[in-house]
DNA sequence: TAGGCCATCTGGTCCT
DNA sequence: AGGACCAGATGGCCTA
């Protein structure tokens, strides 16, 4: 693991450049993708001279949309790493260790909500045994390919232990 | 220096 | 038609 808090980062628009004489905006990019892909560049509408202005123009209002939907997408990334216990406060999540950290917590207080609601007290009928049929129910629907730890409340609770230490230990 | 992570640009596709 | 969403490409920053 390494990543660190780092203060953001804002590379330098293009459009600050003053634009490339083609109206491409980034310099020296090469043609996209594997070969045979369908993401490839296409050529300006007047060849290598450029584009229209209000091309250039369309383009860089969805590059600001784009940008500010990024923005949001990160503010949810962050509002989700908040609300994660047990993590070093000095060291950032990334976010596929948000997203991974986040399902394991969250099944694992899923099995912790089993677990109780599932010891019945003597005498009292309540809707533990029914919720851990649904539960169960649902594990069986959605992960047919689950693994026998991974079917086990306990195995939640556990991999979630494990994932948290590990990063404790920074590794 | 290599590798991980990230922000940004970009064009294609989907949706309203 | 226009915006949202998606994914590939690129380059910067950081750490081991």
């Amino acid at each position: 693991m390494k990543t660190k808090n780092r203060p953001p980062r804002r590379r330098a628009p293009v459009q600050d450049t003053e634009g490339t004489p083609d109206g491409s905006l980034r310099p020296a990019r090469a043609a996209a993708g594997a070969p045979g892909e369908g993401r490839r560049r296409r050529p300006g509408p007047s060849g290598p001279g450029g584009r229209r202005d209000s091309s250039i123009q369309r383009r860089l209002e969805s590059n600001e949309r784009e940008r500010q939907r990024m923005h949001k997408l990160n503010n949810a990334f962050q509002a989700l790493r908040e609300v994660i216990p047990h993590v070093r406060a000095d060291k950032k999540l990334s976010k596929i260790e948000t997203l991974t950290l986040a399902k394991n917590y969250i099944k694992s207080l899923t099995a912790t909500i089993l677990t109780m609601s599932s010891s019945r007290l003597p005498g009292l009928e309540g809707p533990g045994p029914k919720l851990y049929q649904h539960y169960q129910q649902q594990q069986q629907v959605a992960g047919g390919a689950l693994g026998a730890t991974e079917a086990q409340p306990q195995g939640h609770l556990q991999r979630y232990s494990t994932q948290i230490h590990s990063f404790r230990e920074g590794t």
